[in-house]
DNA sequence: TCCCCCAAAG
C-alpha cells in the first residue's frame, strides 16, 4: 500500500509502529494514519495510542469526538492519557465535558496528578463553569494539591476570570511559593475588574520583593498604565526592558506603543511605530485611537486609510474619533464605509454609532442599529442598552427608551440615569421623579449626574418646591455635594419660577466661584419675568467670565425686548457691532431617509432650496390666514418690520420644517435638532403648523425638547 | 502535557 511510506513515517521515525505525527495538519490525515495502524497492529501500542489521542485534544484541527472513540478503545488509559482528555475539553471551553471526565477518571481509580488540575480549571471561561471552577477548588484542598504552583496559578486566573479578585487574592496570598506566573496572574486578573491602580500596585510590590518581570509582566502593566493614562509609570515600566533584558516581541511592542498612545506622546509612540519590523492590526489600530483621543482626527484617519488590514476594532475606533471631535456625520460615514467592506460590527460598534446617532438625532439610522442589533443577536448588555436608551432619549423618542429601559435584565445607575434624563428633557417631569423613587427603592445608588437629571426635571415641570427638597437631600442624604451644574439647575429652576431673589441667594452662597452657565440660568429667569435690573448684573458677571462669548449679548437683547426697552436694545446692538461679536450661527438637522441635512438661516446651499422656500411662502400665508402672528421681538437686526419678518422666516429651523413637510409622507412626524434655543418666533410657528399641517414636530434644542402637537408644545411656552 | 500577555464603550 502506497501510503505505508507516507511522510510521517519517513526521516525521523524508522520503526513504522512508531510514528511521528509532526507532519499531520488534518483529521482527514490523521484519520489516514489511523487506519495504517490499525490494518499494521500498532494501534495496540499505548503509545500510538496515546500520540493520536494526544494530536485529537491539542491540534488546531483535532476533533474531540474523535478523541473519545480512540479514547474508549484503550483498555486501561494512564493518567497522562486522562490528562490529555480533559486537556482537549479545556481548549473548547467545555466545563462540564472535563468535569465529567475527571469524575470518570476517579472512579476508574485513577489518580489525578499535578497536571489535571491546570487543565480541569482551564476549561473554565468567563460565564460558564464557575460553580464547577468552586469544586475543583475543593478538590485540590482535598487532594492536597494547593502547594503546587501551576495549580494556584490556575486557581488564580480562574478566580480572575469571574473578576473574584478578593479570593484570587486570598490563594495568591496562601501561596507556599509564587513565581513569576503567579504576580503576572495578578496583575492581569486586576486588569480584566478594571483596577488599574491596584495592577499597578501589585507591580511595584513585585519590584520590591525583587521578582525580576517577564514580557508578559510588563505587557500588563503596560496595558494598566495605558488606561490609566500614567506616563511616569509607563515609562518605568519601559525601562525595566533593558534592565531585565528582556527580548522585545510583537505584543510588547504593540504594548508599549498604545501606553505611549494613550498617554497622548504621539511624538514617541510614531518613532516606536516606525521602528518597528513587523507590525500587525493591534499596531496600527493602538496609533488611529492615539491621533483620535488626541484630538487629531485627520491624522488618525491618514493612520487608518494606510492600514494593510483593518478588522471591527479599527472600524470602531476611527468612528470614536470622530465622535470624540464632534463630528459625528463623519462617523456615520465610517460605519456606511464599514458596511460596504464586510465586516461586522459588534457591540463595540454599536455603542459608538448609536451615541454619533444620539447627538445627531438621527433616529431613522439608530432604528435601524436597533433591528441591526436584534436581528444579528448582538448580546444586549448593559452598556449596550443604555446607549440605546440615550438615543431614543435624545432623538424625542421617550416611549422607546422606556421600552429599552424596561426590557433590560440587567440595570446600573448609568441606565436609571439616562432614563431620568430623558423622561426631564422630553417634558416628562413626574415620570422622571417617580422614576428617581423607583431607583432608590432599589437600592441603586445615584450619583452627580442622576441629580442633574432629577434637578431639572423639577425645572422643566416648575416644580420649585420638589427642587428645594432634592437638592438638600443630596448632601444631606446622598452625600453628594453640589458642583457647578446642580446649581445651575437650582437657578434655572427658580428663576424660570420668578424666585430670582432665592436664586440670586442661591448663587452667593455658592461653595465654588460662580460660571457663566449659572449667570446664564438667571438671564434666562430674568427674559421669562421681565426682569432687567438683575439681568444687567448676570450680564456683567458674564462678561467678566467671557468677554467674547456674543450670546450674552443676544441673551441680555432679549430681556431688554422682552421688557419692551427698545433703545437698550439698539444700544446692545450697537455695542456688539462695534465690539465685533457675533453670534453662533443657528443650525438645525433633520433626518431623512438615513441622511443628515443641516441648515443654517438664509440658507440656499441645499439641493432642494428652491422648493424649500416656495414652501416656506405657502406656509407664510396659510399660517396668518390661520391666525399666527410672527414675533418680531428677538430680532437683532437694525431694519424695518418688514425685513424682520424676512430674517425670522429664514430661521434655520423653519427651512428645516418646511424640507419636513415636503420630503416626509402626510403623517410622518418632524424631528429637528437645533444647536441654539428655539426663538420666541419658531416657537409660535412650529406650534402653529403641528394644528394647520397636522403634524407632530418635535424640535430639540441646547437644553430639551419641544413636543409640538394639535397646537401646543409640551415645554407649555415655559423654556 | 500545565499557569500569566497587546487595540475599541455609557
Amino acid at each position: 500500500m502506497a501510503s505505508l511510506t507516507s511522510p510521517t513515517n519517513t526521516t525521523n521515525s524508522p520503526d513504522p509502529t512508531f510514528p511521528s505525527l509532526e507532519n499531520c495538519q488534518s483529521m482527514t490525515h490523521l484519520k489516514q494514519i489511523h487506519s495504517q495502524f490499525i490494518i499494521n497492529g500498532a494501534i495496540n501500542n499505548p503509545v500510538v495510542q496515546t500520540r493520536l489521542i494526544a494530536f485529537c485534544c491539542t491540534h488546531n484541527a483535532g476533533d474531540m469526538d474523535y478523541a473519545r472513540g480512540l479514547f474508549a478503545a484503550v483498555p486501561d488509559p494512564n493518567v497522562y492519557v486522562w490528562n490529555t482528555m480533559i486537556r482537549g475539553h479545556s481548549r473548547r471551553n467545555s466545563p462540564i465535558n472535563a468535569a465529567s471526565l475527571y469524575v470518570e477518571m476517579l472512579e476508574k481509580g485513577v489518580k489525578p496528578d499535578d497536571y489535571t488540575f491546570p487543565f480541569l480549571l482551564k476549561s473554565i471561561a468567563p460565564g460558564i463553569g464557575f460553580n464547577l471552577g468552586r469544586e475543583f477548588h475543593g478538590q485540590i484542598l482535598k487532594l492536597g494539591f494547593d502547594s503546587n504552583v501551576f495549580v494556584q496559578n490556575a486557581l488564580i486566573h480562574m478566580y480572575a476570570l469571574f473578576g473574584e479578585m478578593g479570593v484570587a487574592r486570598q490563594v495568591f496570598d496562601k501561596c507556599s511559593k509564587r513565581d513569576v506566573v503567579s504576580w503576572n496572574a495578578m496583575i492581569s486578573g486586576y486588569n480584566k475588574v478594571k483596577r488599574f491602580e491596584e495592577a499597578v500596585r501589585v507591580f511595584v510590590e513585585m519590584e520590591r520583593e525583587r521578582i525580576g518581570p517577564t514580557a508578559v509582566t510588563l505587557v500588563s502593566v503596560l496595558s494598566a498604565c495605558a488606561k490609566l493614562k500614567d506616563l511616569e509609570m509607563g515609562k518605568r515600566v519601559h525601562l525595566c526592558v533593558e534592565d531585565y533584558d528582556i527580548e522585545l516581541n510583537l505584543i510588547l511592542e504593540n504594548a508599549l506603543v498604545d501606553m505611549y498612545a494613550a498617554c497622548g506622546e504621539m511624538g514617541v509612540a510614531v518613532e516606536m511605530f516606525r521602528n518597528m519590523n513587523v507590525r500587525d492590526v493591534i499596531t496600527w489600530t493602538a496609533m488611529v485611537t492615539g491621533f483620535a483621543n488626541a484630538g487629531q482626527v485627520d491624522q488618525a484617519r491618514e493612520y487608518f486609510d494606510e492600514m494593510p488590514e483593518r478588522d471591527k476594532v479599527s472600524w470602531t475606533a476611527m468612528t470614536d474619533g470622530y465622535l470624540r471631535a464632534s463630528r459625528f456625520k463623519e462617523a456615520l460615514d465610517v460605519f456606511r464605509e464599514m458596511q460596504a467592506s464586510n465586516i461586522r460590527p459588534d457591540g463595540y460598534t454599536m455603542v459608538s454609532i448609536l451615541r454619533a446617532c444620539a447627538h445627531l438625532g438621527a433616529l431613522e439610522v439608530g432604528e435601524w442599529i436597533r433591528c441591526y442589533i436584534d436581528k444579528n443577536k448582538i448580546r444586549r448588555d448593559v452598556v449596550l442598552g443604555n446607549a440605546l436608551i440615550d438615543m431614543y432619549s435624545k432623538c424625542g423618542n421617550v416611549e422607546s427608551a422606556r421600552k429599552i429601559f424596561e426590557q433590560m435584565v440587567q440595570k446600573d445607575k448609568f441606565s436609571w440615569t439616562a432614563m431620568i434624563v430623558g423622561l426631564a428633557v422630553n417634558g416628562h417631569g413626574e415620570e422622571a421623579l417617580d422614576l428617581f423613587t423607583d431607583m432608590l427603592e432599589a437600592s441603586i445608588a445615584p450619583d452627580d449626574v442622576t441629580f442633574i437629571g432629577v434637578l431639572s426635571a423639577c425645572t422643566h415641570g416648575g416644580m420649585v418646591e420638589k427642587g428645594r427638597r432634592i437638592f438638600s437631600k443630596m448632601t444631606i442624604r446622598h452625600g453628594i455635594e453640589p458642583n457647578m451644574a446642580h446649581y445651575g439647575c437650582m437657578v434655572d429652576l427658580l428663576g424660570r419660577a420668578g424666585h430670582l431673589k432665592e436664586a440670586q441667594e442661591v448663587i452667593q452662597n455658592m461653595a465654588m466661584k460662580p460660571n457663566s452657565i449659572v449667570w446664564g440660568a438667571l438671564l434666562g429667569g430674568c427674559r421669562i419675568h421681565k426682569n432687567a435690573e438683575v439681568a444687567e448684573i448676570a450680564v456683567k458677571k458674564m462678561l467678566e467670565l467671557e468677554p467674547e462669548n456674543g450670546s450674552v449679548y443676544v441673551l441680555l437683547s432679549n430681556v431688554y425686548a422682552a421688557c419692551n426697552r427698545w433703545k437698550d436694545v439698539h444700544k446692545i446692538r450697537d455695542l456688539m457691532m462695534v465690539k465685533g461679536i457675533k453670534k453662533i450661527p443657528g443650525c438645525s438637522l433633520i433626518e431623512m431617509n438615513g441622511a443628515i441635512h443641516e441648515f443654517v438661516a438664509g440658507d440656499v446651499s441645499h439641493s432642494q432650496s428652491a422648493q424649500i422656500y416656495s414652501k416656506l411662502e405657502e406656509m407664510a400665508q396659510v399660517l396668518k390666514v390661520a391666525g399666527y402672528q410672527p414675533d418680531t421681538s428677538e430680532v437683532l437686526l437694525d431694519i424695518g418690520e418688514e425685513e424682520k419678518e424676512t430674517a425670522i422666516y429664514q430661521h434655520s429651523e423653519k427651512l428645516a420644517i418646511a424640507f419636513g413637510l415636503i420630503s416626509s409622507g402626510p403623517k410622518a412626524t418632524i424631528r429637528i435638532v437645533k444647536n441654539l434655543r428655539m426663538c420666541n418666533d419658531c416657537h409660535r410657528m412650529a406650534k402653529s403648523v403641528s394644528r394647520v399641517y397636522n403634524r407632530e414636530v418635535i424640535v430639540r434644542d441646547r437644553t430639551r425638547f419641544h413636543h409640538f402637537r394639535h397646537g401646543s408644545c409640551s415645554c407649555k411656552d415655559y423654556w
